[in-house]
DNA sequence: CTAAAACCTGACATTGACGTCAGAGGCAAG
DNA sequence: CTTGCCTCTGACGTCAATGTCAGGTTTTAG
């Protein structure tokens, strides 16, 4: 598979494709021209490198867990677990940090809807 | 209240009160020589434009919530609320995408830790 | 009164994940 | 063989919120 397939089917940008490589997120099997080739595996890769980053990962965070994907038992997983569980906790926060943000906006359009309703009543 | 104490009340920079006010968000009272003054409800207002933008608005689209927040009543409300309700969808969305991705973090930690455990065991 | 601290405007710098363009080469179809 | 699409590298552009600096005024503490 060439980079614009892959970019296709993981749906992101060619562009984006060779960023991840430059960040060394991605590795490419270069065919005998120079052009990147890749497998099924990286569709999956790139998707999730996505997932990653809208979470709001930067891509020297994402270069410190993805190891933890490809080799998901040596010793290597020391001080990327403990980086691993650092990130689900600041995710978990955010989460906890926007829902309260969605609480205060329904508030704001329940506040508007009475007063709404009020208006119209009279 | 000067800016300096409302950055501080606010936990943010002076610098972005003053952005904040350049981008329409936040109005202040000036002295005779020029210096923003504000009440104890500016803390309020601002701690909730950081929230907005915490959770991914930008300026332009607080600058459009805004006035419902001003305004809790009258006709402005039309496309505000629609607005309003489109980022409240959009934060909902994006919290269950989180919510997705801490699924995949913590299943990847389940695996690495499976594979320690059946080290440790050998 | 004076020095420190806070404020003003205006402008340029930064950061990160890309977009975009230029110039050159590669590859399948007719 | 050539036309059209894809790819390559390298470099510069972008956007948004904020940092930072300069040069000057104002307020506050002693």
């Amino acid at each position: 598979m060439r980079i614009g397939d892959l970019a296709a089917r993981a749906g992101v940008s060619v562009r984006s494709v060779r960023y991840y490589e430059e960040q060394g997120l991605l590795v490419s099997v270069r065919s005998p021209s120079g052009q990147r080739h890749y497998t099924e595996q990286e569709v999956e890769r790139v998707t999730f490198i996505q997932r990653l980053y809208t979470a709001g990962l930067s891509s020297r965070t994402i270069a410190e867990l993805l190891p933890c994907v490809d080799t998901p038992s040596l010793e290597n997983s020391d001080a990327a677990m403990d980086r691993m569980s650092e990130e689900r906790d600041r995710l978990s926060a955010h989460i906890d940090d926007l829902i309260r943000t969605r609480d205060a906006l329904d508030h704001l359009m329940s506040v508007a809807s009475a007063h709404r309703t009020t208006l119209t009543a009279k």
